[in-house]
DNA sequence: CCTACTCTCACGAGGCGTGAGGGTTT
DNA sequence: TAAACCCTCACGCCTCGTGAGAGTAG
């Protein structure tokens, strides 16, 4: 285990309280490969800023997207798999390709949810539109 | 019960195969007051096409968007105070201004979604940029 | 008579953590 | 020594349906 000096790293109680997550369910994302912290002689673990980031981005995708955990497991190792390959770890041009396939997917969803979140919102900005009318007559 | 004669309408049977719900769900609906099927004097379930689309409407809601029942019918119910409103039967200015407050709470959430699903999807942009290159190096 | 409908009671699988308990580190 | 960490086993609650069974309608 080399710790970088460079990197500040933080105990699993400071991360619960960064990111108002327990640090029961920290450990449970850890089951799920969902973060690997590194640890201390002793295994305490020690998390970074980006695992932060990891545990507040499985938030919005839990909560803003209500993904499930093992989409977002998929989710995350596909990003994995990404970074892979741009570190130069993954070379075989047929897994590169399985990659681009399964990142075009993802858009495709994505922009089938975009499609559905917009047909809400252009009929909420028609009712406000008629509901507002109705407002103005009543207070005349 | 008035059935009207210009409105076709469709026994459960044949909506659990139009939306491809089982009945048994559709009528799990109904107690979640999803759905409000008229019914015969015998009490077998009358759908309209409009009910069809709801349930359509539901799934949409809960896979693409990942929304669960409650949230479900929340927004449902907030969409049947709407259409009470236009239709003149709610006429009270505090409950339309509040069903106006709703509204603009509802578009700030979709809008909340959409910086999720945007962000996602310029980095898929990027991603596919970065791989075509290496993957165009590797074709030389 | 066979099929499709009705209802109710109760069960069950899957998802997402959580509690307890016993040991170790600072 | 207190507080914070470790691990494991097992439990618990919520959501979303589903199964069975008995009766009625077409």
């Amino acid at each position: 285990m080399v710790l970088n000096v460079d990197i500040k790293y933080y105990q699993i109680d400071k991360v619960a309280k960064l990111t108002n997550i327990t640090k029961r369910t920290i450990r449970y994302y850890e089951d799920l490969e969902l973060l690997k912290p590194l640890r201390t002689e002793a295994s305490y673990r020690l998390y970074t800023s980006e695992d932060v980031e990891v545990i507040n981005e499985i938030k919005d995708l839990r909560i803003k997207l209500g993904m499930n955990l093992a989409q977002i497991q998929n989710f995350m190792g596909l990003r994995k798999s990404i970074h892979g390959i741009l570190a130069g770890d993954i070379k075989d041009i047929d897994d590169i390709r399985e990659v681009e396939k399964k990142i075009l997917e993802l858009m495709l969803i994505v922009e089938e949810r975009e499609k559905v979140l917009e047909k809400i919102k252009t009929n909420c900005s028609n009712y406000l539109g008629k509901l507002s009318r109705i407002v103005e007559q009543a207070e005349e």
